[in-house]
Parts: C-alpha cells; structure tokens; sequence
DNA sequence: AATTAATTACGTATATTTACTTAAAATTTA
DNA sequence: TAAATTTTAAGTAAATATACGTAATTAATT
C-alpha cells in the first residue's frame, strides 16, 4: 500500500489556502499536513514536517517564492517545490526551476493536472503545466523573437525601486551609487525588456512578483 | 426545509474555480450551479440558470467585474453579486458597490466568512469583509489624508494607455485630442492619487484591474 | 591567467514628463 | 435655466527620462 503524500501550501491569501487544500483532500492519496502565509513560516514547517511536496506561489507578504524555494531546496533536497502562479511566463519558470523547483503550475491548470505534477515530481520527474511547455516550445522556434535576456541582479533592484515610483536620483542616493549609474542600467533594462518607458516597466515588475 | 442557494463563480483562472466550487460544496446548502471565466459567459450563464449569488472576480479576460457586475445586476435585480479580489481597497469596493454588487469579499477572508456572506446577501443585507470594513472606517476616521479622489472616465481611459507604456504624443493620437489636454489629464490623475509619476501610476492601474 | 560578464560612470543630445496657471467649450446635474 | 463638473487646450519652466557611445573597475567563470 502507498502512503499518502504530505503535501505543505504556501500562500499569502487564506481563501487560496483553504481553497487549494479542499481540492487536494479530495484525492485520498494526498494529505495536506499544513500551510504557511511567509517564506520564513514555509522553510520552518519543512524542516519540522518534512513535507515531500511543496506547492508555492510567488507572491508571498514580505518576501517572494524564489527566496523561500532556494532555502528549501538547498537544506532539505528530498522536498519537492512545485511553482504555482498567476503568471504564465517563460522567464519566471525558469527561475523558479533554477532555484531549485521541480515543477511549475499556472493557474489555468485543472485539479487533475495539479495531482498529475504532485505524482510526478514524487517520481523524480519534472513538471510543467501544458500550456507553459507550448510557450517553451514556442520560444525556441520563434527565431525572430530572441529569448527575453535576464536581469541582472543589480538591474532587478533598480527595476523594483523604479516600479515604486523612485526617480533615478533618488534612487542613486538610496543605494549610494552615481545617478549615470541607475540611468545606464535604466537605459540597458528597457533594451533588454524591449520596453519603452518605465510606466509599462512598473506592471512588467508586478507581474513577475518583483513588487 | 430551505432550498438550496444557487451560485455561480467567475473567474478567469481555472484552478481557482474549482477551488472555489471544492470549498462552496462543502457546505451542503450551497450548490454551485456553474462557472463563468468571461464577463459575457456571466452574463449569459446568469440570465439562464438565474442563481441567487454571483461570486465575481474582478479581473476578467478582456473585461473586468464591474461591467459584468453592471450588467447583471440591471438586467436580473434579484440577483446578488458579491466581488471578490486579492486588491483589499476602499476605492475599489466603492466601484464594485455602485454597479450593484451587495458584497465585497478580499481573499484574506476565510471559508466561513465567504459562506457567511452568502447567507448574508440572501437576506437583502450588504456584507463586506471584515478587513474592509476596518479600511472603511479609518478612511472617515482619518481626516489627514483626504479620501482618494475618483478618477473620470476620461482619466480613467488615459491611466490604461498610460499604463500601457503609450506616451502623451502617442495617447493624443489614438485618441485624437490635443497632447495638452493629455498633459493635463496627466497631471490631474497624479495629483488626484498622489502619485509621484507615472511608473508607479502603471501598478496603481493594474492594482485597481484597469489593465 | 585569461576571458567574460556585471557594475560603475560620463558625454552629448533630444524627448518627455511634471508643475502650476488660466480658461473656454461641452456636458451633466440640480 | 443655473450651477457644477468634465473635457478641452495653451503658456512657461524646470526636472527627468530616453538614446547611444565609450570605457574603467570589479566579480565571476573557464
């Protein structure tokens, strides 16, 4: 007989916790053994419950999903992290997976294909919602369109304090650099984004959970 | 005996409502009679199993709640809607209640309070979410900060090409009026929000499901 | 040790945004 | 119809952002 999977969710909305866990005690097989609103209070119930799946959504309260995935990966490698967001892009998943998750849901998934992914990362295999593997397909056919370039880490920060309605000068003076400096990188972000003002930076960042 | 409340959910996310529909049915004298992703669907779904409640996300694909919301609540008065939305905001509740809707629900809210709102709106009672109803009160309470001005249908159209990363020039073309008076509606919305420029205005819009 | 990538910074020029005022025309509301 | 609000638009200035080019310093990687 096989045990039930211990499944811990982690999101910062109640609704959506109580909501993800009725769905899973739905499948007899799976237990939901708690869940958690931070990044903090995610890496502390796996080190005490050892949840073998994790289900986590990007936007957390104070912190993000990258952050608390990176911890849990790296301390406890038998936990599986499943990425779980609103936003159904390439770039994000592929952070997500380079920080160590086995798998990533958009919203746009059913039931059945979230407990397909909680199978298949217990089964070592990596697990990406259907529509996200088109947009990795997608992306390496379209020749004319090259992958989205990613941020530096440098760059994010500026992106983030921008998105919050800081000028290049004050953003020089919060982080003690040159305002050529945070224009460069201004300038150099919107190339790579292919964007043309920061207006539509700022809802770019929110989308990808930087603000 | 009472009869079972019909319900129907709109959302844009799959997922989410089946989460919904799990966590509704375990409460026996709820039935969820559909769902809806778009506003149309709704509207459609709506005028042809007539349920009692409506539970209406506020960010919709190629439309948004209140329309629906708008709609629905004309068309079919003994309808209730009540919206739901990760954007706990006064303005926004205010927004919801003016098209109809006799409910306001964060996603911060738990099980029992969404079927206590349920049951609320069944009996001709406006219900909003505790969390809310608080960030009412402080709004009247605080006379510092005046309460956040309602922006016009015309600023309104200028926040969502703004957002959209459209400059002056490139709005005063789409729409055909002067790149002053753009200008000027520019200036007004961020005086009236109190936002510093037009980066943060972007968040701001898609905080509020402009975009 | 050598190469690559990231961070730092300046020059020059143009375009756009922001700030504030004033005010006429159009529309809505009382 | 009168009053209030919204939409329209211009004047004048200062502040910021965008577009490119160049390049030194530091950090990471091979």
């Amino acid at each position: 007989m096989t045990e039930e999977i211990k499944v811990l969710i982690v999101d910062d909305h109640q609704l959506i916790r109580e909501a993800w866990t009725a769905i899973l005690q739905m499948t007899n097989r799976i237990k939901v053994i708690g869940t958690a609103e931070t990044a903090e209070e995610a890496y502390e119930v796996c080190s005490i419950f050892r949840p073998e799946v994790v289900l986590m959504d990007i936007n957390l309260k104070n912190s993000n999903g990258f952050d608390a995935t990176e911890k849990i990966c790296n301390s406890l490698p038998k936990t599986r992290v499943i990425g779980l967001s609103l936003h159904d892009d390439v770039a994000l998943v592929k952070k997500f997976l380079s920080k160590g998750a086995k798998g990533y849901l958009s919203k746009n998934t059913s039931r059945e294909e979230l407990v397909a992914a909680i199978d298949a990362v217990m089964n070592d295999k990596i697990y990406l919602a259907a529509d996200i593997k088109e947009k990795f397909i997608n992306q390496i056919i379209d020749t004319d369109k090259p992958a989205e370039k990613e941020l530096t880490n440098k760059e994010i920060e500026i992106v983030t304090l921008i998105s919050q309605g800081f000028t290049s000068k004050e953003i020089a003076e919060k982080i003690f650099i040159s305002v050529r400096t945070v224009e460069t990188h201004r300038h150099n972000i919107l190339k790579k984004l292919n964007i043309p003002n920061a207006a539509l930076l700022s809802s770019w960042a929110k989308d990808k959970g930087y603000i």
